[in-house]
DNA sequence: CTGAAAGCGCTTACAG
DNA sequence: CTGAAAGCGCTTACAG
């Protein structure tokens, strides 16, 4: 009974089913207004079929545009750091703008918890977005606006930091714990003698949730290993160099005879400055991120080992995993660990 | 005069021009059979609306499936190193099939240079590949290959390793100097007194460009750093686990104080295993590719560090070019060197 | 050398 | 609750 010229897709079913395309169309979307009979008619078909509905179709006759809304930190000039996820995030974009894709971006600014609430509250009032991409690093904050974004049960996903969410459609980013277990690893590679490591938080809020994950893994090595150390713990609130500078100072002269400094962020480049301003060129420094200025000081050789989480990566995937939710209805990862990898001056020049 | 509806692609250049659709899209595509005076007039006007192709529906309309070609060896109980990659590829497939791209694979055996020649026979005799990605892992026999493919045209990309070729798209693979640069560098690591080095290759090929590459990076790193050290070169042509602990025996009669061990490839952990069964657990290990078999010996401690290329990237990276080139007709890196990966136990579970 | 028309596999009003 | 018809922006025969 093959007479019929090879249908296939919607057409294909509507005429095993009998009924018209539309309802066809009505029951994929899983769109009211088809009894249950038919609904359920079509329904088996389609399994036996095992029909997978053409996208390009789809997308072309539907001129539906899917908004996505970015909010980030932006890069500063006394870091580059966040200019990497961007850049992944506009490639991204770059990829799906094509099928029908938008994306609004919304900046905000580290030290300025109030420029996140605004930004924030744009992305609201506008009411038009169809997914959102954010860095939750005001937890409080964040906490807030993931609310809104439950309640109109509109996706989002986090990059680089996680906090408690469980409308949550993805986290993508860095195991911290295991970070920190490696970071603890690669400055037993520079302990010598004294064996005294000198452990630095440079931040505004330095027991946060992932400075905390990361101490933990770092102490863990040493405990696990049962490797001999003497540790000391510098907390530098005060993020300015100058106050970078002093702090530093100050250890010194209580402990000349440090052999390796760990930095639990970007800011390493910090010490590297004071290192060399000192000329202590034979400790040995462990910190994080490639960013512009920590690649010049591992090239010169002040800082030995960097610690990265693929920023830019984090922002390709970021941003793919909503389209893969809204537009594909594909699964997605709910966590997405990155890779630790380890930068030195070596391997640097291959490295993105 | 604007009274009509906001036309837009090639309705509207056929508006501006005063010609037909079926005109425009044989300029579009310059396709014989459009007048000098006629195609220079829809150029310009294409050039002015700076017109972008919607794709969705070019692929929706113009049913052509391209079709691709995969040369790679094939995994071995050996080694499952090419399991990467191919996964790389399946998953870029995945992605691309719905906008009708088909690949075909063709393996052959890496110690068989006729199963070689025996796959790229098929694939000339097919001719109807649009485009091919392979490794060429046989030099000779990859130029006479590639002659057929520069003949017709058809596009290729190299991956895993390169040879000269004219009318290469693309080459996806390691910087293979600075790999044995880093490579040196993790070696100095474990150094302690007699700075006694074991450079080991095991390959049938143990001449080939590549590893020559990496021993040139190898030695560059300890004349450029001038760290004291004693190389002692070790070649192993016969690759069974038999012959490889049976030099290993020798050469450790002969060095009984040697430190460190460096592998040219993913059979480093034939040496894990001698090192293991003499309880060698002092030496430290340095070696290639985040094999199975490599990724135990680096988990208990036998291996030191791995460098990877990202296999499976190199994998997905290949067919996405073609892809790239082929169909959306987007330009493609000559070169695309991977990263120089560094794998320990500390972050083992988190590489890809 | 050029154009009118059908069609790709869907979605979207609109009418009933 | 259901269907006929137009249309998304292209490509492809086919006719002239």
């Amino acid at each position: 009974m093959k007479n019929n010229k090879k249908l296939s897709g919607v057409k294909e079913i509507a005429r095993l089913a009998d009924v018209s395309i539309a309802t066809v169309d009505r029951v994929i979307h899983n769109r009211s207004g088809v009894s249950a009979i038919t609904k359920s008619k079509i329904e088996k078909i389609i399994k036996e079929l095992n029909y997978q509905p053409n996208i390009l179709a789809s997308r072309l006759a539907s001129g539906k545009v899917y908004r996505l809304a970015v909010l980030i930190p932006k890069g500063s000039e006394r870091t580059d750091f966040w200019d990497a996820p961007l850049k992944g995030i506009k490639r991204a974009e770059e990829e799906i703008r094509q099928y029908g894709i938008s994306v609004d971006f919304f900046f905000f600014d580290l030290n300025n918890k109030d420029s996140f609430i605004d930004s924030a509250q744009k992305i609201k009032n506008s009411k038009r977005f169809d997914g959102v991409l954010l860095a939750p690093s005001f937890v409080k904050e964040s906490i807030q606006f993931i609310h809104y974004c439950e309640q109109d049960t509109i996706p989002f996903v986090f990059i680089d930091s996680n906090i408690e969410a469980k409308g949550i459609l993805s986290y993508i980013g860095p195991p911290l714990f295991q970070s920190g277990f490696l970071g603890a690893r690669l400055c037993a590679i520079g302990m010598r003698q004294t064996q005294k490591i000198l452990f630095v938080n440079i931040s505004k809020e330095s027991n946060s949730f992932n400075y905390s994950k990361i101490e933990e893994g770092f102490n863990n090595y040493f405990f696990e290993n049962d490797v001999d150390h003497q540790l000391i713990k510098l907390d530098i609130t005060d993020t300015e160099k100058k106050s970078v500078f002093l702090n530093l100072e100050k250890i010194f002269s209580q402990h000349p005879d440090i052999e390796v400094i760990f930095v639990t962020n970007s800011r390493v480049f910090y010490v590297a400055q004071f290192l060399e301003s000192k000329k202590y060129s034979k400790i040995h420094l462990v910190g994080y991120d490639f960013s512009k200025e920590n690649q010049n000081y591992l090239k010169n050789g002040w800082i030995d080992f960097l610690i990265c989480h693929k920023p830019e990566e984090q922002g390709y995937k970021g941003l793919m995993s909503l389209y893969h939710h809204i537009v594909l209805k594909l699964p997605v990862d709910q966590i997405y660990f990155m890779p630790i990898d380890i930068v030195t001056r070596e391997n640097q020049d291959f490295y993105r």
